[in-house]
DNA sequence: CTGAAAGCGCTAACAC
DNA sequence: GTGTTAGCGCTTTCAG
């Protein structure tokens, strides 16, 4: 308990509790030196930052407290080097005294960074097991963390797919974006980067090789591969697939992995192929027709939406999956991990994206110019029952 | 493309693209009126803003546009009221002319208000069907836009689950938070309430009945009275429940409503209720049990989670969902929404919670002190074929 | 109804 | 190493 001179007949600092504000360890020097230090600037308190909402304490108040001036304080948070040590320790004390933290607005203001990145959060369709940009916005709010930053999430305006980055940026809200959603191409990533606008893109830039910003993706095609070879090994040869429309370029990257890892071993893969939306009842259908026309022995499929329609037919026909028909999904979804006998899926490493995505971010945010790096991850396989 | 008298030798504005910088609808006055209408204030085009990431446009540039002061400007965007029409037009055209967006580090810092509301994310457990929080957060994102807000993500330390939040207070990074995660008491809620801070919780002040914050949730026994009911109504009349620690206030609220509904009817729960932690497995394990040693022929369950564990069962013991023995599980998940036969379950209103908890949060925001207000919203009933 | 002045809290340049 | 000066872009008094 520290107990600075307390004005007498104040409310003083009744609230005990919160003196613990600062993270920075034990209280250090500026440990009690007991009431009755009549030293020149009465260094008074700083008004029970706790109880009702006051006023969080400012550079000022710290200067103050720690007999310095302003700009002292502030190069002891941003620049330590340039102080000399026991000043640098007083500051500190009164930091942690005072439980102070730089206002934000005012470093923004000054320093033109908001240490704030901006991510679309589209609403994930209903009766779809897709839940892939929910876990990678997980990962990204921990990896920002490590660079100091926080996530701003905004709503996608379905009609304008620009709309809520322009007015963010415009607005200079958020250093940088991460830009998601680019099954169909990446209109935002042709846009943000015409604007200068520092982002970084999950997915690759399909629609134009010629782009220039960093992006971040996942073999798809790998894991597709991964997975039929693992069907493969397990001695299927009818291997089918069910992906999605030809003009999703992550679906038909998927599918070329599937095509290859076939035709590498001499098998067709002619019949074999289906195309559908993501939905459950499309897989469900399409593997119903599959099964009928082509007798496939296993499917793998460009999502666990689509997996599970799979399982839906074979449980309509009474076929137990792994034993009559292996199934292999993709994106190792919770409907995945809990599903009766658990369905095998290609998991992408998102945790990883995170990170290789913040990286790229903060290179991108020191760099005057984007630089062209693109990241490849591998995707992992994992194997229940289905398989 | 608009022209403004630009600095003869300067690269000027040659990007040409993207005009469409403003929402506002059609063009409007703004529109182009074609080279040479040698107009007074050349009344031009929306200035390329894009080109390279260039500064902003300020409150000065759109003034010094339109011909008038700052603080005009200013006042046409926040109260419109206060000028003429003829100004407010000219001011206004000048904003779209130039894709004028407040800055807003420096509103910020002015207003005291950051327009953000602070959200803790706290990773989903793998293996598990819940996904409650990431689904309302995508309400949340819509929602907070309706008032002029963004959703501001940080991540939680398990050790300190009033880390986050405090950082973010003192900084005023936010200008409220929504906590959640009330499962075990509230500590957070507590601690923001004696920090004075502006929060709305979603979900009850169960181990403070005293708290005199505002709260939104859904009433879980309500619920799973609603499952019950079904399943009486559908004849049984053994109905086992599989729910979570006593000390877990969301699983003592839910598993009441089964108790009521079984009680209200004359009927015994007794020997037919089991704890267990919140996994497949516990699921799966604790209605095994129940089989064996209560035959209960129908399971309501705290989560999907255990639902899918008593799935689990069932097709471990070639028994039928829905057919042989009925199951309602808790979320409306996608697990329940799209395996194979369909998992009935309880749907928490998220959309609802979200559009209440930014109303009591606009209210807070303008609220000198919290107006102790509860809102709790009512479940409903998704039958698939598991009951 | 519009303009002029002040300042939110902070940090980048320079003095000392 | 430390203090002084200035100003980021905006809104809130208060005069006209």
């Amino acid at each position: 308990m520290v107990r600075r001179p307390s004005r007498p007949g104040g409310p003083d600092d009744a609230s005990g509790a919160h003196d613990d504000a600062g993270p920075g360890g034990p209280a250090g020097p500026a440990g009690p030196t007991g009431p009755g230090t009549p030293s020149a600037p009465a260094p008074s308190v700083p008004s029970t930052p706790s109880g009702p909402s006051s006023t969080p304490p400012t550079l000022a108040d710290v200067a103050e407290l720690a007999g310095v001036s302003r700009q002292t304080v502030s190069n002891a948070l941003n620049n330590p080097d340039l102080l000399r040590a026991d000043t640098l320790e007083r500051v500190r004390a009164a930091v942690t005294q005072l439980g102070y933290s730089p206002n934000r607005a005012a470093r923004s203001l000054r320093t033109r960074s908001s240490r704030l990145v901006g991510m679309r959060f589209a609403p994930v369709p209903e009766g779809t097991a897709n839940a892939t940009m929910d876990r990678f916005v997980h990962s990204l709010v921990e990896e920002c963390r490590e660079v100091g930053h926080h996530v701003l999430l905004f709503p996608g305006d379905p009609e304008d797919p620009v709309a809520g980055y322009d007015e963010l940026l415009r607005s200079t809200a958020v250093d940088a974006f991460v830009a998601t959603d680019t099954w169909l191409g990446n209109p935002q990533a042709a846009w943000l980067e015409a604007q200068g606008a520092p982002f970084v893109a999950f997915g690759r830039p399909w629609d134009n090789p010629a782009a220039r910003h960093p992006w971040v993706d996942v073999d798809g095609a790998a894991g597709t591969r991964l997975a039929t070879d693992h069907l493969l090994d397990r001695g299927h040869e009818r291997i089918a697939w069910i992906g999605w429309r030809k003009d999703n370029f992550i679906g038909e990257d998927r599918r070329s992995g599937w095509a290859d890892a076939l035709h590498d071993r001499g098998l067709s893969t002619s019949g074999l192929a289906s195309r559908v939306e993501d939905l459950v009842p499309s897989g469900r259908e399409a593997s119903a027709v599959l099964l009928d026309e082509a007798a496939p022995t296993a499917f793998v499929c460009a999502s666990d939406t689509l997996a599970m329609g799979v399982l839906h037919t074979l449980a309509d026909r009474g076929l137990a999956a792994g034993r009559d028909v292996a199934v292999v999904g993709f994106d190792d979804s919770q409907v995945a991990q809990v599903v009766p006998g658990g369905l095998s899926s290609v998991r992408q490493p998102l945790e990883q994206v995170a990170v290789e995505v913040v990286r790229a971010l903060a290179e991108r945010l020191v760099a005057p110019r984007p630089t062209a790096t693109g990241v490849l991850l591998t995707p992992t396989l994992t194997v229940r029952g289905s398989s």
